[in-house]
DNA sequence: CCGGGCTATTCATTGTGTGAATAGATGCGG
DNA sequence: CCGCATCTATTCACACAATGAATAGCCCGG
């Protein structure tokens, strides 16, 4: 799920020049990261280089040129490609706060891990009760609602996690520093 | 959570040189992507320039030259911060799931939004399955466990939001299209 | 004594992401 | 009508992240 992939299924709305991809992408998903202007030139070298878009008209309307960029045939399968399969399961499980738990057993001891995870704990709790508040206020947007709702699952995953793990820290601890 | 910081809590138990980092990374988390050796001498590098960390010895035993580093006072300091402080909740919501959805609304429809969704649940499913097979696997340590657990959770968050996400793409596409 | 395998590091290259700089055009206040 | 902010559109310089291959010393077996 790369910004690559994202230009090109905004690209096939049709031809498109950086600038309005920018705009296009930050309006679209109001909920992510605003995409870089550096980022969308750059990907978009990328992509014409791959064969996947390519320049179809420079403009100059009303300021500066523009260069517009369609997709190739290519590139439309491409796209077709990815939008048809589920995302690919990432063979490696990062697990940040596992990794946070064990690296503070190795500094600091079992009873500092048990603090971290509490204190994770309230932070998350603090981050849900500010999604339940977005979802509920009359402004949100069908899509803000979703990207709540998603950020809610998945904080509860965590504080599951982190639930479990309370009651493990002592036999991880041992299989750790053994 | 960055292999910077990760690489500061392995030297937290004490000097080490670039390769023995790697092997103790990939040691202590095994569910984690490996480290790179380019990652490794790199980011010392970036650490050293940072004052984090400091090169003690070159050491030669049994084979090339060895750059053993240790953690600065400094380094100590930034690690007991990054491990006192729960994860910063990063502003933005990253949906892979939706922004897939969304771009497949734009490029194909309603319909095949509704497919993707769905063969997306059958792909988390399996994987979920091959998860709890591990799990209940008597091989399995506990940090392989918990990572399993971690998965779980995860996967069935996204579910939960692919069946809320289901029941609304006829309202996301009438907002989207419009 | 030589080559295959282990230890340890370096290098080249590509991709990702940020922030600032540049530059033309419009609009608006004085 | 001059100057200056603002919008549009792109480029640049830089840091970080990630991969794969290359290098090089040493040990051990045949």
């Amino acid at each position: 799920m790369s910004n690559a992939h994202v230009m090109l299924g905004l690209l096939s709305r049709g031809q498109q020049h950086g600038y309005d991809l920018k705009r296009a992408h930050d309006e679209q998903f109001p909920a992510a990261r605003p995409l870089a202007y550096g980022q969308v030139y750059a990907t978009l070298q990328r992509l014409e280089k791959q064969g996947l878009v390519e320049p179809v008209t420079v403009e100059r309307v009303d300021g500066p040129d523009r260069t517009v960029y369609a997709l190739t045939d290519a590139g439309r399968t491409e796209l077709a490609d990815w939008l048809d399969s589920p995302e690919p399961p990432s063979p490696y499980v990062s697990n940040p706060l596992a990794v946070k738990v064990t690296l503070t057993i190795l500094a600091a001891g079992e009873q500092e891990a048990h603090t971290y995870l509490r204190r994770q704990r309230a932070a998350h709790l603090d981050r849900m009760r500010d999604y339940t508040r977005t979802k509920t206020e009359p402004s949100s947007s069908l899509p803000q609602v979703l990207a709540a709702d998603y950020a809610l699952a998945h904080l509860d995953a965590d504080l599951r996690w982190i639930d479990t793990a309370l009651q493990r820290v002592g036999a991880l601890t041992k299989e750790i520093t053994s």
